[in-house]
DNA sequence: AAGCAATCCTAGTGAATTACTAGGGATTAA
DNA sequence: TTAATCCCTAGTAATTCACTAGGATTGCTT
């Protein structure tokens, strides 16, 4: 029951844009510097970020990466479910409505179980904005000037 | 975010010897019979239960499983603990109390976030015993005469 | 027009994990 | 003594993970 990096990454590079927003787009090299992610590996990642609609990308010099939306709308279940897929302990119960179930489905009582506990990840999740996360940070205690995180 | 099969096949025998509990040792070999389930590998999964303390065995003929403790007293949270570690969707945030958690704590907001997430996991999960569950299976709709199940 | 900064796209890869299988040893009721 | 059962370890094919590499395309700047 674990994320993958591309779920933590991703979210620290959705964060990192949410930081910028209003700047125009951010080249990734700057969002792999400060957030010390590998440039090629995060590509691939807000490249998903971005067929999803979550990210808008400007090519050529002077080109970058910027939200799409505005930080208040885009929610971290947004994030999780583009770089993680549907959210979900097991495959039967995944938030997708056109997801396939087991044929035993009414007499399956982990079913239930599995359900409640998606639905509470995903209410968690869907009810946390990037603007939420950014306006939690500023109540933590600050960072260091060059703006470059570690974990 | 998913869980392995350790996590769903374990829920699905301990409910199994929830169902029978008070027969006296239940053979690894009808669990898996009825549950459609490896028995060699199910044997994996049942050892690292009874080390935890979960379920108590039976050696030799007329041997078998039994759960240690009554199913009102175990709850879905300890025996996905056993199977998949401690909860939680990242490693600095698990539920152990011997966890080291990165340096850059403070100032990280994934981290409550992630927290978040692990504390109504971990809810859901610690509020539902296997009494409760089948307590449940009651009221959904009747299963198989033989007791048979696939998912 | 040339150069360069940037996104875009695909393929490859080593390491780790998953989901088992196999096989033998130990214990105990019948 | 036999057979049923738990106990333990090792091996393994397949998959997934977490990247790396490299080239194509785009478009600002000079």
């Amino acid at each position: 029951m674990k994320l993958s990096t591309k779920g933590r990454y991703g979210m620290r590079a959705m964060l990192a844009l949410a930081r910028r927003y209003g700047e125009g787009p951010i080249p990734l090299k700057e969002v792999a510097k400060t957030e010390s992610l590998s440039e090629a590996y995060l590509e691939q990642l807000v490249s998903e970020l971005r067929k999803a609609g979550l990210v808008r990308s400007v090519r050529g010099a002077q080109g970058g990466y910027l939200l799409a939306k505005k930080p208040a709308v885009i929610t971290a279940g947004d994030i999780i479910r583009v770089l993680e897929g549907p959210i979900g302990p097991v495959q039967c119960v995944v938030d997708l409505p056109d997801t396939e179930i087991c044929d035993c489905a009414e007499s399956c009582v982990e079913r239930l179980l599995w359900q409640r506990l998606r639905d509470s990840m995903a209410q968690v999740l869907d009810s946390i904005t990037l603007a939420d996360l950014m306006a939690e940070e500023k109540k933590l205690s600050p960072i260091s000037d060059t703006g470059d995180r570690e974990c």
